[in-house]
DNA sequence: GTAGCTAAACATT
DNA sequence: AATGTTTAGCTAC
């Protein structure tokens, strides 16, 4: 990247340099707000460390040796059944001369030296350094492990292969703005240790620090959705577009090959069927007609981490063992299935959306009763065992039906209600004929539609 | 049985 | 064409 050591940051840019941006990818000119050049940005604060995820990690042994990069928790499935949420490096180093972001909203997508919020406030701008990882297309010697760390300055030989910071994010649309304090905990120092899984006389509860090899393997057999999730919170604002996240992959992981496109439907489908991953509209700027999807993480993903794909299976059951004379025609066939499904399920959750939000009005008028019920209620939430936007497991759920509630992707005004929710609902009448019972054999159905 | 990967069909953008 | 959704076969544990 061209980060110098040097109290005197100085800013210069030729004219006609070609000018990147810190994801890699190019912006249009409007977006080019906060763009640095590959050389001759220089680093105005000297000895300076970085807090915050950090992908793509020199491998030396001088690197992994020195004393300043932290260790690693690589976060595994945690007592709630959840992948930890590994999203952040300390340092121990003091606070000053840390790197960490301050303000996830004030950091654009991508950053001009230039900009006079860095000249006349250098201090904001490696503050907010997030993540950093390499582009280079030779990684020989570099290793791509998705594992988080800090690049120690004192190596530059190493570092000078970061050649860019990733500042991917947008902003995020209105209705996904994060409550305040959010995203608190991102700046929290987390340890990245390996899973207590070890032999250690603890009973495994401790943990210890991974090699760099360790990490490598560890990282290549992670799963989709946790690389997916380790993708996303490496960037500040929790979102990527489809080709970022691809991008990610092919820098980081060994998933990302391109003799194959597998890989990518792999991405695809994890993003499509994990409630921890959730799909927003982005304007593009400069042309409010066109749109971009992001995806980003859920809340609840980014404070508890991410649960395995297959937990949001719709449970009916594969029929192992069932296969048909021809294992073509049978995979054919199967996803014909597939797709005439998601076609009937996407009209019939589309039906389901207008109830939902005929129930939603409908409900709106006990705003008055649930206001006289807020304290008992209040005191229920706190009996919670997870916090309100965390998907109930299976289990809490009790769901008599096979569906688990994986893609009721609802905005937090037409989340359930604590009081009252469907999932409490056995049945409802409207005008003393039933809109939906909940059968004993959970074939419940809401005005003939199946229950979700 | 669960988790994960993968292929595939189909829909949407 | 790229992206998104869904089902389901298969393997490993």
């Amino acid at each position: 990247m061209g980060f110098q050591y040097g109290e005197n940051p100085v800013m210069s840019r030729q004219s006609g340099q070609q000018m990147i941006s810190l994801d890699g990818y190019s912006r249009d000119q409007s977006d080019q707000h906060f763009v640095a050049t590959n050389s001759d940005f220089q680093l105005p604060t000297p000895n300076y460390s970085l807090t915050g995820p950090i992908t793509g990690l020199p491998q030396s042994p001088s690197f992994w040796s020195n004393q300043a990069v932290t260790s690693f928790n690589y976060g595994d499935q945690t007592s709630n059944g959840y992948y930890a949420s590994s999203s952040t490096v300390t340092r121990n180093t003091s606070s000053s001369n840390c790197l960490h972001r301050n303000h996830v909203s004030d950091i654009p997508r991508t950053w001009d030296p230039y900009d006079p919020r860095i000249i006349n406030n250098s201090s904001m701008v490696m503050d907010q350094v997030d993540s950093f990882y390499p582009t280079e297309e030779d990684h020989s010697d570099v290793s791509m492990s998705p594992a988080m760390s800090t690049p120690e300055l004192g190596d530059r030989s190493d570092h000078q292969r970061y050649s860019h910071t990733s500042l991917s994010q947008s902003p995020k649309m209105e209705e996904e703005s994060l409550p305040a304090g959010e995203l608190d905990g991102f700046n929290q120092p987390t340890q990245f240790c390996l899973p207590g899984k070890d032999d250690s006389d603890d009973g495994g509860t401790m943990s210890r620090e991974m090699t760099a090899v360790e990490i490598d393997e560890h990282a290549a057999d992670e799963p989709y959705a946790k690389l997916i999730h380790r993708a996303l919170m490496s960037v500040p604002n929790h979102s990527m577009i489809l080709q970022e996240i691809y991008q990610w992959f092919r820098e980081n992981t060994t998933k990302g090959t391109p003799d194959n496109k597998g890989w990518m439907n792999s991405i695809r489908h994890n993003l499509s069927m994990n409630a921890a991953f959730r799909k927003t509209e982005r304007k593009i700027f400069g042309d409010e007609t066109k749109k971009s999807t992001e995806w980003v993480l859920a809340d609840f993903a980014v404070r508890d981490g991410v649960q395995s794909t297959t937990r949001y299976r719709k449970g009916t059951g594969a029929k192992k063992g069932a296969r048909s004379n021809s294992h073509i025609r049978s995979r054919q066939d199967s996803g014909r299935r597939g797709g005439l499904s998601a076609s009937k399920n996407k009209f019939t959750r589309q039906r389901f959306r207008e109830q939902r939000t005929d129930t939603r009005r409908a409900l709106q008028s006990y705003d008055f009763l649930q206001s006289q019920y807020q304290s008992s209620a209040t005191s229920n939430m706190g009996a919670r065992h997870n916090s309100p936007s965390t998907p109930p497991s299976h289990e809490q759920m009790g769901l008599a039906s096979p569906y688990f509630n994986t893609h009721m992707k609802l905005e937090p005004y037409e989340r359930p209600m604590d009081l009252i929710s469907l999932e409490d609902v056995q049945g409802a009448y409207l005008n003393g004929e039933p809109v939906f019972t909940d059968q004993q054999d959970g074939s419940g159905y809401f005005d003939g539609l199946p229950r979700y």
